[in-house]
DNA sequence: CAGCTAAGTTAGGCGATCCTAAAATCAAAG
DNA sequence: CTTTGATTTTAGGATCGCCTAACTTAGCTG
């Protein structure tokens, strides 16, 4: 019963501790960042669920703190500070997420939401300590790579399955993670990170892929297709 | 990153979710309650080192939800609803400690702050699979009982080292477990639950204790012996 | 280059939670 | 029964984070 006090676990390898919504902003920042461009207030907003005149309240808040750097009408972009602070919280988020499937017994399904509230709220150490006990893991159930305690990251090439040539063969590498109902269905064809997929039809219009997985031969939306994230397989 | 959303995990077995502060409130109020009396707003605000003031708005909220029974000028009761939610956060904030120790190593003097922001943010899925994992303990790793999935507890007697008489040899029970200093203090001691210790003599005018734990004596201040519960030895 | 649209910001609010200072109430003692 | 001191509440503010509505700006388009 301490009370009083703001809501992330320690004052941050250099700094205050950010407030849970704070963290939200940047771990979005950072991931609209990816594609190479300036998060527009819109997109922050979308990814958030929140309303597009809450985020340039908050942005101009999170420049106050040295986090983004922001221009009005111009989008923000992480400061080196926001890009530590964001893989920190990724880090927490993907630890947690493979620390509950593999010690806790979670299916990949399930463990987005309950790592979303818990990666606020754990500290350094525990997250080290659950890194630990499952064996250092360089990804979390889905694929993600897991940044390392000093906030390196191996990101993930961006080439989907909906980009494949026919006939070629891909290894899976990622898979989308916020909707539960996607992965158990993902999980029932067997498209889940290190499987081979030979992708042996394309539909014409945007139309459905025929793909090969193992024995298994299925047909996905292009859509669905999209959020399967794959790498060239070895041979 | 769903964003949006209040602090607890799920709508708690019948009604919204509460915010942290208000689980905090609920526990610091059950706690007081445990010594038979109204909860009075100082002794809230102190236990949650807020002012005495802020008790006032927030003990009209909880009041407005049906948590506690709030009479002005005269302190506040739990209703059965807020018994159950205080219960609640109690199992979670104990099966935090227990699994922290017994699943990722963690000493006793540093789980409760840990504890402190999990048990706002875990769910009662994950608390119930911790619980499982390290065997459905009973009390968390200073002794104090773990309510259960169903909101009963086993409250530990209160008898405390202070009381015991000299020449008695007692069990311990439960210490106190919000200082890591004196945890680690009472631990070099072997003052830990589990522990047998004889009082052999007690200094007059509150004056130090004299203790046999094992092969080993000491002398400890009375108000620390006051922080440790104590059972009559079985024999 | 004027005008339109989409995107972004400002203005004004609300609820939660905390604070300090001042007023009210209770209770105990004389 | 009154005084007094401790407890509690009210009053008035501040911050954070979110919302809606209305206004502004950027930048394309004709």
């Amino acid at each position: 019963m301490t009370g009083r006090k703001r809501n992330a676990a320690k004052p941050a390898p250099g700094g205050e501790p950010l407030t849970a919504p704070a963290e939200d902003y940047l771990k979005a920042i950072y991931a609209i960042e990816l594609d190479g461009v300036a998060a527009a207030t819109n997109d922050i907003a979308q990814r958030l669920a929140i309303a597009p005149a809450s985020v340039s309240g908050m942005v101009q808040r999170l420049a106050d703190h040295g986090l983004v750097e922001y221009e009005r009408y111009r989008g923000v972009r992480l400061t080196d500070q926001g890009r530590r602070a964001a893989l920190r919280t990724l880090r927490r988020h993907r630890v947690i997420e493979a620390y509950l499937v593999r010690a806790l017994g979670y299916g990949w399904d399930r463990v987005h939401d309950e790592a979303e509230r818990l990666e606020h709220a754990a500290s350094d150490e525990l997250i080290d300590r659950m890194a630990e006990v499952i064996g250092e893991p360089v990804t979390d159930p889905h694929g993600a790579p897991i940044p390392t305690r000093e906030g390196k990251i191996a990101e993930t090439p961006r080439w989907t399955l909906a980009d494949a040539a026919v006939g070629s063969t891909t290894l899976v590498v990622r898979v989308s993670d916020e909707d539960p109902g996607m992965l158990r269905y993902l999980d029932s064809l067997g498209l889940k990170p290190g499987a081979e997929v030979t992708l042996t039809e394309r539909a014409p219009f945007d139309g459905p892929l025929t793909l090969a997985i193992g024995q298994a031969t299925c047909r996905v939306g292009s859509s669905l297709a999209a959020r399967v994230l794959v790498a060239p397989a070895r041979d």
